[in-house]
DNA sequence: CATATATACATGCATTTGCATTTAAATATA
DNA sequence: TATATTTAAATGCAAATGCATGTATATATG
């Protein structure tokens, strides 16, 4: 889950090329990988940090709610979320559970599919997306946004889309 | 922690610029932002599939092992380390125990300051590093290196690093 | 020096996660 | 059609995490 801002350094230790695998790692990719996930996971521990000091749940039940949002008053079912976030069926289960028990979203019976149902917000949901949102845009903004060049925006969306 | 792939669309559903906020949010903005954490998370969870796969400890094991590794026979203070890795006190105290407790690292005792310790890697340790590295080095290179050019490798090091 | 405050680290307890497995319904196969 | 296989979703249990707080030592302050 964590990346440790000097990685490298173990590898630095031994001589280039590595005496163990098949690939010549270049300190460039090493710093790559590294400033990738150490920028990744400093700012969503701010935004969590934001979210938690605004009495606010966590990123994953924004996510989580916004799309089910998106899916419209059809509601979406709990499989097809999964494959549009990055979590485990299990936790994706107990996860939405929590968002119906908090009356956040409601799980409607699917006619078509007796194993399965669809999940939809609730006017209480919605209104949680909104109440996270400023707060989730102001730590993009002033974290992000503002840090970066427009073309470095551009450009790193560019590079990040082919992995 | 997660990221939704398509969270923009919540903010597209709004006119810009946002109603709410000072921010004027664009599209370039939010790409960027989630393929940061998108492609940041996929790769990690690439990474600790692989390590599960090879019967390894997670990734955050490596991270820290490698730190207390670099400190030297001196070792390294838990508070000290903490600034190292992106973790919390709290859980930093109850990892390193779990590495002690399975004979990758040793507690000594502090002379200088006797509320704290320090931590050295043991013999078995380095060789976790040893058999953690070519899994995660593995990955790297097949779902890092090898899909980006060099220099877009040194321009998002370079670009990230303002993060 | 005595007392207050800060720092280093650990821990009890509730919540969350991971893993394996279960339940139930849908689909494939013979 | 009967039986096997696959798929959707949930769950029991162990491990990990978050939060608040505890313990011990160090440092600052009157």
């Amino acid at each position: 889950m964590y990346v440790n801002i000097d990685a490298y350094a173990y590898i630095c230790n031994y001589p280039l090329p590595l005496p163990w695998g098949p690939f010549l790692m270049q300190k460039t990719d090493i710093n790559a990988w590294i400033e990738l996930h150490r920028s990744s996971q400093k700012l969503i521990s701010i935004v969590e940090t934001e979210l938690k000091n605004a009495d606010l749940p966590p990123l994953a039940w924004y996510d989580i709610l916004l799309e089910i949002k998106k899916a419209g008053k059809d509601g979406i079912r709990p499989f097809e979320l999964q494959n549009r976030v990055l979590i485990t069926q299990y936790n994706l289960s107990r996860m939405t559970d929590r968002l119906v028990r908090a009356g956040y979203a409601k799980r409607i019976p699917c006619l078509e599919d007796k194993r399965g149902h669809s999940l939809i917000t609730t006017r209480k949901g919605i209104n949680l997306l909104d109440r996270m949102w400023p707060i989730y845009e102001t730590v993009i903004d002033q974290h992000f946004s503002s840090k970066l060049a427009e073309a470095d925006k551009a450009r790193l969306s560019g590079i990040l889309k082919r992995i």
